[in-house]
RNA sequence: GCUACUGUGGCUCAGCAGGUAGAGCAGCUCACUCGUAAUGAGCAGGUCGUCCGUUCGAAUCGGAUCAGUAGCUCCA
């Protein structure tokens, strides 16, 4: 008898050579049911493996990861089973699960539209109805590729496996993939399936590479759950910053000024004034010291810093290199343009760290597939800074970059949607980046140092490095789950070379400064974009470009809604007064649906007694009289403490 | 840039086997007027993204272009 250890602890014994999946049918058939895959000694496995030494073992089901994972990578599976019996000459790739669900990606002729997705779910679906058993096997390289031969990018995948290697396959019925697992027992195991999209998408992520067709899907062990998960996903359209940014009239676009241009209305433009109010105010608090600098220069800056050679396709180029004398780019960064305040005079090591900040406007060339609504923009205002240090000063420094980060997420009430990227470079693509190795070995190990002294919990990016220098990128996913970098810190000294910045240190010695490229609070576009699909275009108070809608409930009180409006005015409140002949739940539905966060009512009672009947957007029912000074001071005190 | 989809008044949409546009909301005018998410009536508003083509005739068909969306690639 075989001693598996489970899951709470419990040791059950078992006959040898049993299966994980008679195991299960052992404990009990609900657990028999919901179970995916498993966990043995550690290893993600098939339901099917056999036992064959003490184990510890965990049955993974639907709700664990690794168990959505084997049952999403199944349906996928299934669906390229579907669309080979429904398009022969189909060939197959890849098609993982993912975070939310599973994909396929297939070579196919023949076009392939949305409305092409319900006859694939129908055929998917007899193949569930069949339950058709999940066979594991393996061959050798030699009789995989013969297995394969009529499929050239599993050929092609197999022949990058290294020789010698069992090779895994999954087959069920006439269906057969190059596979390592782990997936469901049988396919009558998926119930609930829905396929979402098709798009295009390259052979193994190479634009160089055929552009293959992509079917994007989703499963569940209930009909009911999926049918929460699509409701879930409509809800999150409605909170898409770039249709509600449009229907509350924060921004708009225009055919003739361009894609990636959007033009902030008062309202949005309000929103992204006070954000940067706020960031250099407190950027001046923390030892910042603001710079303005141009937002175009020579080719000659961009030649020396890297970006000419290594960024020119981002940047949009004013002239011609043959034909003009000079030739300028609008700026796509901001860093050599401080470098040049930094080189104004000799710097001594008495003058580190020295702090410039900047909200700077930027202009990148993005390809047209690129751009998305305030997310991903041609011209954008960043809250850039530039911080020269000595090597013993850098980690208290990056420390504090961080802190300011942070700060800004946390009164924004971002900080708990956020994760953390350390960007490095990747040595295997030695165009995209300058330097040598040995400087980015010492560039990304003094980040690494940092990183785990102040204990950031982050995943790696290979590839994610700027061409100059590796980053820590504070990452945050839109309301479609596509995630963005929102703040970035990064640590150079490459193009602190290249441009000749020195200070003379204690001995008397010139000396390299290290620099920090950071941003504290992201480009104000993208973070507006995120802070409406936060709040779902309910701005906390402080940040609201309307603050207070005073509503008499008629043309009585007109004259003192005028007045009352008046004083909030006066003491710094956005306020507006609707004095239109309408009745008041007419009045409250349209401010509600503008997101006002306070309606002030007045009849004849308030006009009276001077006070106005409070509403908070969101809450049925008032809240209560008050006087207007009452009001006013307790709205005083939420715009004074950011809250939320 | 690539693959697909979309583009009708400010917004949401109808009209599309080709015969020169229709609704609701918003807007404006008038009337009503004291109480919490739509008061009533009327008026006005569109060269159907743009350009070229097919046709006696195009919002409807074809092409190009611009813009938007999803995804890929690239990136803050």
């Amino acid at each position: 008898m075989l001693k598996l250890t489970l899951k709470g602890g419990d040791v059950r014994e078992a006959a040898e050579n049993s299966t994980v999946d008679s195991v299960c049918r052992d404990i009990s058939m609900g657990l028999y049911r919901a179970a995916c895959a498993a966990r043995v000694n550690g290893e993600v496995a098939d339901l099917r493996t056999v036992l064959t030494e003490d184990s510890t073992l965990d049955i993974l089901t639907f709700d664990d990861l690794d168990g959505k994972k084997a049952y999403w990578h199944t349906t996928s599976h299934i669906m390229a089973q579907a669309v080979k019996r429904l398009y022969p000459a189909v060939k197959l790739t890849i098609g993982p699960s993912i975070d939310n669900g599973f994909y396929y990606d297939f070579d196919l002729d023949d076009s392939l539209t949305l409305e092409d997705l319900p006859k694939i779910e129908a055929e998917m679906k007899k193949i569930i109805k069949e339950a058709l058993p999940l066979e594991r096997f393996t061959l050798p390289k030699a009789e995989a590729l013969e297995l394969m031969k009529d499929e050239p990018y599993k050929c092609e995948l197999i022949e990058a496996l290294p020789e010698g290697e069992e090779i895994s396959f999954y087959k069920q019925g006439d269906f057969v993939d190059l596979c390592a697992g782990p997936h469901l027992p049988d396919t009558g195991r998926v119930k609930a399936v829905k396929l979402l999209s098709v798009t295009g998408a390259y052979w193994r992520g190479d634009s160089k590479n055929k552009m293959l067709k992509r079917i994007y899907g989703v499963a569940f062990p209930k009909a009911s759950e999926l049918e929460a998960h699509l409701q879930q996903l409509e809800e999150a359209k409605k909170r898409d910053h770039n249709k509600l940014g449009r229907e509350l009239v924060l921004f708009t676009t225009s055919d003739v000024i361009g894609q990636g241009l959007p033009i902030m209305l008062p309202k949005g433009a309000r929103i992204i004034q006070l954000l940067q109010r706020f960031v250099e105010d407190e950027e001046q608090k923390r030892g910042w010291l603001l710079t303005k600098t141009p937002f175009m220069a020579k080719s000659d800056l961009y030649k020396i810093s890297g970006h000419w050679d290594h960024y020119q396709d981002g940047m949009f180029v004013l002239g011609d290199e043959e034909k003009d004398k000079e030739v300028f780019a609008l700026r796509p960064m901001t860093c050599p343009f401080q470098y040049q305040a930094y080189l104004n005079r000799a710097r001594s090591y008495r003058d580190l760290p020295l702090r410039y900040n900047e909200t700077s406007t930027l202009f990148r060339n993005e390809a047209s597939g690129e751009m998305h609504g305030l997310i991903r923009v041609r011209q954008f205002t960043i809250s850039e800074g530039h911080l020269m240090c000595r090597p013993d000063q850098l980690e208290d420094e990056f420390k504090g970059c961080l802190e300011l980060a942070i700060y800004m997420l946390k009164t924004l009430g971002l900080y708990e949607d956020v994760s953390y990227r350390f960007s490095q470079w990747d040595p295997d693509n030695r165009e995209k980046y300058i330097g040598t190795e040995e400087q980015w070995d010492e560039a990304q190990g003094v980040m690494q140092r940092i990183l785990d002294h102040l204990e950031i919990p982050y995943v790696i990016g290979v590839g994610e490095a700027a061409f100059y220098g590796p980053k820590l990128d504070i990452q945050i996913k839109n309301v479609h789950g596509k995630e963005d970098t929102l703040i970035t810190i990064q640590i150079d000294q490459m193009l602190a070379e290249k441009f000749g910045m020195e200070y003379t240190d204690a001995d008397g010695s010139k000396k390299t400064p290290y620099i920090i490229h950071r941003t504290s609070i992201g480009c104000y576009e993208r973070t507006l974009a995120l802070l409406i699909e936060k709040y779902a275009g309910a701005f906390p108070l402080w940040l609201a470009p309307e603050q207070v809608r005073v509503m008499p409930i008629s043309e009585r009180q007109a004259d003192t809604a005028t007045a009352v409006t008046e004083q909030l005015k006066a003491a710094g409140l956005r306020a507006e007064a609707d004095l239109r002949n309408e009745k008041i739940g007419y009045k409250i539905r349209e401010a509600q649906m503008q997101k006002v966060p306070y309606m002030l009512i007045i009849g004849d009672k308030e006009a009276e007694s001077g006070t106005v009947s409070v509403r908070r957007r969101g809450e049925a029912g008032d809240q209560g009289s008050m006087s207007v000074e009452e009001f006013l001071q307790k709205a005083l005190v939420e715009v004074a403490t950011k809250a939320r």
